[in-house]
DNA sequence: TTGTAAGCGTTATCAA
DNA sequence: TTGATAACGCTTACAA
């Protein structure tokens, strides 16, 4: 069996309440009490039972974790940087995954599960403006995005309008001006992709460049293949871009590949700005500039949001805009990539 | 305050025994007992205390998963399937992540992290042979892969050799016989990468054609970067392959891009094959064949083992060997892909 | 088939 | 600065 504070207590002459005070570093301890106390719990090898101090202070220590799926590179980088800022506050994560369902979705909001965290983080994509009145605010709750909004809990938002807006005119600004955008959802009017749209066009209209319907690219999954096919289709049908913006970077990069297959250079005949500065971006040829959100920020945003509600220190709900950059990289001409040509 | 299971006795006129009965499907309840206790729990929306359950069981109901990092795409689907294969038992799976650091490694298998879970599944990625002493048995343990072994764990084998001698034999298959390897760790004895290659060797000698050193791409990380790299140096050292063995999926990716980039066309000029199946294998262009692990079976069998280990239901140390099968696509003249060159 | 009562290992209250 | 002692909410002998 193993050692209890009780074993502890009596090992070092002292009480239980002494122990407990040594192992949640309550200062008024005497230096060579703490003393006896810390070797007896090393001699007994004794370690605190997780469950009893759950139970005792109403809380589990553990926070969830809702999204799509791991499998998505997005969706698992976020994952990891919400684990390591999590862990720095102690915190234990357990990660859900709502497979873009939308019951699955709303089974991770009121399900059984919540019983066995504090508080949820959620990034939802399949529910939607209209489900609001969905969101409880009885277990604590983050939402991640811009699908759903709610003043009654806590925010991460991403800016994803201003953001694609940077994006685009980081393209006006290297030159290009018949700028393709890929990864359209048609007649879509929430969600990501929309609103990225929205940048795109406000950044053109602002740079007094017409729209023209034949730059759009539609693409149902934003995968490296729709990325890829989007772009057959632009061309195949005639229009010549000289700019390439994926509404994500996976989407970019199916999108140069279809490109470089097509014997068109990146940057030179066309350059290419993804969004989300995944990893994959730094490793692709040419390597890949997008817009960069600071995972870890948003991460640590996040977790400290939701700590707060927990803990019952926040007052009311707060939202924070993540800030973002543009990664500059090869595929729109800056340093720090292999050339797309062989030399 | 939420409801106790006092509450819902006292309600429904009975004792939190017969409550207790009800929650854990106990057979022995009257009917109209259950119906009473059932509706008692309906209205007051109660929810079990999960602390209070796991204190009196002397469990918790959480297992851990080690392992180097999310965003590698093989350990993001791994992961992905545990939790799946563990939401299935009614288990709830935490991660932590050891950045491929042998202190963190270490620290998975011993730190405080082992109070909080009843088990843990762990995918070394640093500990080696050597560290077999390292492995505790008291909280139950199950390994993944080919690093470390031990008859004192459970084990999840990849047969990583005899997969990588079917991979080579595919190639041999579709006529191919000026084979690259990519990826290779020059010196190591053990791992993912030394087991691979000997199954390569194998492969080749029974088919009576000789190790060409200069067919061997060395790559340390395994990304994609590394394996257009790998490749690179092959050919510029002037090596004709007429196919590729990349190591595991990314490697094959990036080299395949290389190749592409360089005019040759997959799998016309060049065959290529990868290692693990990982979801990108299907949206490449062409789409890649591919050694397939079931990583649903491999999650399945490590709950599984784990489980039992957790229960007591287990006896002797078991070791399991994932099956495997050759994922033909388009990189090796299967169907089902695109074709690289434009039609 | 159901009830009583004794813990599980902590933390918190209140004295000392 | 430390110690008794009563919870926290549940499961489980043991009784009834």
């Amino acid at each position: 069996m193993a050692a209890t504070m009780q074993d502890v207590a009596t090992l070092a002459g002292v009480s239980v309440k002494t122990v407990s005070n040594v192992v949640n570093d309550y200062p008024y301890v005497r230096p060579e009490t703490r003393e006896r106390v810390m070797s007896a719990i090393a001699e007994l090898g004794y370690q605190l039972n997780a469950s009893a101090r759950n139970l005792r202070r109403g809380r589990t220590g553990l926070i969830g974790l809702a999204l799509p799926m791991l499998s998505l590179p997005y969706f698992a980088e976020l994952a990891e940087s919400v684990i390591a800022a999590a862990e720095e506050r102690g915190l234990v994560v357990v990660i859900e995954q709502t497979g873009d369902d939308r019951g699955r979705e709303m089974d991770a909001l009121h399900g059984s599960r919540r019983t066995v965290t504090d508080g949820l983080i959620f990034s939802p994509l399949a529910l939607g403006p209209e489900d609001e009145h969905l969101l409880p605010t009885r277990p604590p709750l983050v939402l991640l995005g811009e699908r759903v909004f709610s003043d009654r809990v806590d925010h991460v938002t991403m800016r994803n309008t201003e953001a694609a807006k940077a994006a685009t005119e980081h393209l006006l600004s290297v030159g290009r001006r018949r700028i393709a955008v890929v990864g359209v959802h048609p007649g879509e009017k929430v969600g990501s992709a929309a609103l990225r749209v929205t940048g795109y066009e406000q950044a053109l209209r602002e740079a007094g460049i017409a729209l023209d319907p034949a730059l759009y690219g539609t693409a149902g999954p934003w995968g490296r293949a729709a990325g890829a096919q989007a772009v057959a289709q632009i061309l195949d049908a005639g229009a010549v871009p000289d700019a390439v913006f994926g509404l994500n970077d996976t989407l970019a990069i199916g999108a140069m590949h279809e490109l470089q297959t097509r014997g068109l250079r990146v940057p030179e005949d066309v350059a290419i700005i993804g969004f989300d500065d995944i990893e994959e971006a730094q490793y692709s040829a040419p390597t890949l500039t997008s817009v960069h959100f600071g995972r870890d920020d948003i991460a640590r945003s996040a977790v400290d949001l939701l700590e707060a509600r927990i803990t019952g220190a926040a007052g009311a709900p707060r939202r924070v805009d993540a800030a973002f950059q543009i990664s500059v990289r090869a595929s729109t001409g800056g340093a720090g990539g292999r050339a797309s040509a062989p030399t």
